[in-house]
DNA sequence: ACTAGGGCTTCCACTGACTGGAAGGTCAAC
DNA sequence: GTTGACCTTCCAGTCAGTGGAAGCCCTAGT
């Protein structure tokens, strides 16, 4: 197969299948005029690595998981390690941006949108507030 | 006021505001001996980047903001404008997650992790799954 | 035999928003 | 006068690719 064969079937561009070389997480065969040759576990990979991207798994994390993929002697405790502890990661992100949200969402709400200058959220940002907004903010 | 001082105040690192001024978000002015020097209002334009970086929003919108910030005619508008649209972001990123947590969640519930190397996520990650099994994810 | 096109190759530069570090100038205190 | 903290610039690296240029390879059509 081809490069352009396991972009399509993998979903992956082929720009990111050469990066993928580069950074040694596949590693195809060469044919006698310098195209990539990829195997049917290569493509196997590819696709792998194209989910684990897609749930959020770090570059290093797939590493390991395609090594834990490839080694039959595995223990599965090993795997669910890594995935807890991206379920971990993602669980931080989302408190963050829910917390994000709700201050944003109060601005908007507070905010009258019109031609006016007056403009709370500005306001916020700036910290011109009064000693009793602070106050509030630190309760 | 030198760098310390501002970066002390505004919490922000001293490599991060000089990078703010390569970019143009600040423009201290120099002291004989090359040093910058913050006026008051180059301290507060730093405070107001910090608590805008801090939730979330881009340099970019970090620039239109502070630009509306420094307009006395601006329209509340403009401002509430780039708000909502840094809400919808936020909202995309949660949602999208919320997602990757769900099916992480599932994963790590069917993985035993214990020695063993059968392991029911790198299964789905390789989608070695029956027709059955594919049946049911699509529907 | 020639040419057009599509696919493949490498390499370099760029993204966002910093961060780390080296090499060196400046300043206040002891 | 020297130590140490603070400041300067510049270069390189982060993460995970993406864009583009220059050039080879292969097949189909004329």
């Amino acid at each position: 197969m081809n490069i352009g064969d396991v972009a399509s079937l993998s979903g992956l561009p082929a720009k990111t299948i050469r990066y993928y070389e580069d950074i040694g997480l596949v590693k195809p065969l060469r044919s006698t005029n310098g195209y990539r040759t990829f195997r049917e576990s290569d493509a196997h990979k590819l696709a792998f690595l194209g989910r684990a991207r897609a749930l959020g798994f770090s570059i290093e994390d797939c590493r390991s998981l395609l090594a834990l993929y490839d080694d039959e002697d595995r223990a599965s405790a090993e795997v669910k390690e890594i995935v807890e502890q991206h379920l971990d990661r993602i669980d931080e992100k989302i408190a963050e941006l829910t917390e994000m949200r709700a201050t944003l969402a109060h601005l908007v709400d507070a905010c009258a949108g019109d031609h006016r200058p007056d403009c709370p959220i500005l306001a916020d940002l700036a910290m011109e507030c009064s000693k009793e907004d602070q106050l509030e903010k630190s309760a």
